[in-house]
DNA sequence: CCGCATATATAGACCATCTATGGATAGAGT
DNA sequence: ACTCTATCCATAGATGGTCTATATATGCGG
């Protein structure tokens, strides 16, 4: 059949803000949070998901720290900044019309 | 500011295929009516709507047909297929699905 | 000590979209 | 006549995000 993206391409930034938005979280507990929050439905690939942190450190809207997890491994931490913050606010408002605009397309009879 | 795409990617194929399964429309005329319907928020840049064409053409999703517009012009007419109208059945089901789950994660406190 | 889940990261491929063109013609306005 | 604008098609090349594949390393349970 068809191969298709796990993702909606163009939202992951949104998502890994959002997420990181709730709690400071390593990159593959922000994979396993998407996807059990999702339902299974979004996979973040790790050849998807640290690109994006990368990008995401580069324009100062995440920082990073290293730490130990829970079960003692070496982990790296990443949180929003508050530069981050508004950056996902723009983001979501951005997307809410973007899909109010497709819902319009899709739903003209 | 932020340079951004008009469109939401991954939508592009979607959208057309519901422009065309309401009636045959040449690409300008699929162009301007996601621009209107849309209040002008989605915009379909010709250097993406007839490579898209040209997909949607070698899938056997739509097919095209040269014809005189209203106007006395020259325009090439595209239609949906009975397999792009199951594609767009199958379009919108996942589109759903995934945003379903991306709600999930935006709405998650 | 073996296997598995946890954890980070990069290189290269792929593909959809955008930018930038190029061309053609009908009709309106001057 | 002439020009301008809107209409109409199409492609080449750049860009950029995502995926595939790979490499590395470690804590823990059996």
């Amino acid at each position: 059949m068809e191969k298709r993206s796990e993702l909606l391409p163009g939202t992951l930034d949104m998502l890994i803000l959002k997420t990181l938005a709730r709690a400071p979280l390593h990159g593959y507990g922000i994979a396993l949070s998407i996807k059990r929050i999702s339902e299974d439905v979004l996979t973040v690939e790790e050849g998807s998901l640290y690109p994006a942190l990368q990008r995401l450190l580069l324009k100062g809207w995440v920082k990073a720290e290293w730490k130990k997890t829970e079960t003692n491994r070496r982990a790296r931490y990443y949180s929003l900044t508050a530069a981050g913050r508004k950056q996902l606010g723009i983001e979501l408002s951005q997307f809410e019309q973007m899909m109010a605009a497709i819902g319009r397309v899709l739903q003209e009879t």
